[in-house]
DNA sequence: ACCTGAACACCGTTCAAGT
DNA sequence: ACCTGAACACCGTTCAAGT
């Protein structure tokens, strides 16, 4: 049997198979990350999850913030497909505005942790710079279409600033004042939608 | 020298005066967490600090995550006071908004990790409700003057979730699209200024 | 009462030694 | 090559012993 699909580099040193990659173990930190919370992300417990011991990981991870990067990474592109896809259904700008501020706040919901992670402040984590611009694109596109090219990048940031805030604020707990979130989230999008389309002159 | 104003009362232990206070070891945790960020406020570093050893710590706070929440209440009560005294100097509503909104801004800038504890999410710690409630009642204000008591709460939201989630964007990096940060932040403020003043019908 | 050293359980990380 | 145990420096926290 010479040069069957099993034959190797002949010569190159290949004790054993790899026991884990990089994509497990940065699945593997997801999990544990919403499950446990960040202070649960924890070099040993991903370790553990994958079936090798923590020194391993130091082989396909410089360390603990590269792989939280890689996670806050995998997050943001995660975000942006879900928003890119919700997108596509709206018929006009303005009501586009609005599946896309609603998926936002519901990826948020559903992964409030690693959601936190996004724009943490002060957390000195990179996330890749076109991951993040392409999770902005459909605001990006959005907010073209609504403002006009001139203020298309004004209008995104002022709508992306103001979501990420209003889920923040709510998933801190900060609207402790009562009244009705889901109704304030409406107003804010209802309100934003019309502050930012284009005006004569 | 009877009952002199060095006088204790008798039989009570005092064995020596206390070393440390509970202020002093929140303001300890709120330098040591701008000069070295929130994983440099340690209990070793803030005990050193206030000339004391780490256990010492635990007769004044429960644990690191008691001393986070306090140094994170501190943090909230300066922005307030700082929104409010900035508030008074404006004429009418909507420039009162924008003074409130750089104001908030500036803070962020000065104290950038302080800023990035008060609506961390995901980190669990508990701001006094009453304390958050006092540093919004300056956005509570301007917001019912400007929509009106039926949408007071709802504007004051929108408001603060957007000037939130700017400074936080802003401060950790995310508007890597290039452009001008001033004038999206500018841009923002005037957009969302006339989007909550009250209107007809 | 407040303060301390010593101890414990747990981190992240390095490294020489195994395969 | 990847993996490991052992070790290191550092945490937060507890507690008995000092004063």
């Amino acid at each position: 049997m010479v040069n069957s699909q099993n034959e190797i580099d002949p010569g190159e040193p290949m004790p054993t198979p790899d026991r884990t990659s990089l994509d497990e173990i940065v699945s593997a930190g997801r999990e544990l990350l919403e499950s446990e919370g960040l202070a649960g992300l924890t070099m040993q417990a991903v370790a553990i999850r994958v079936g090798v011991r923590a020194p391993s990981l130091y082989k396909r991870v410089r360390n603990r913030a590269e792989l939280v990067s890689l996670v806050a990474e995998a997050t943001a592109r995660e975000l942006g497909e879900r928003v890119d896809a919700a997108a596509v259904a709206a018929p006009d700008a303005p009501s586009r505005l609005m599946v896309l501020a609603r998926t936002f706040r519901g990826f948020a919901h559903d992964r409030p942790a690693a959601f936190g992670l996004l724009f943490a402040p002060g957390s000195e984590l990179a996330i890749d710079a076109d991951v993040l611009a392409g999770s902005s694109a459909s605001m990006l596109a959005v907010a073209a279409e609504l403002s006009g090219p001139d203020h298309a990048l004004d209008s995104a940031r002022t709508l992306t600033a103001w979501a990420y805030g209003f889920v923040s604020m709510e998933l801190s707990g900060a609207f402790r004042l009562g009244g009705d979130v889901e109704r304030a989230f409406e107003f804010g999008v209802h309100r934003l939608a019309e502050a930012l389309a284009a005006r004569p002159a």
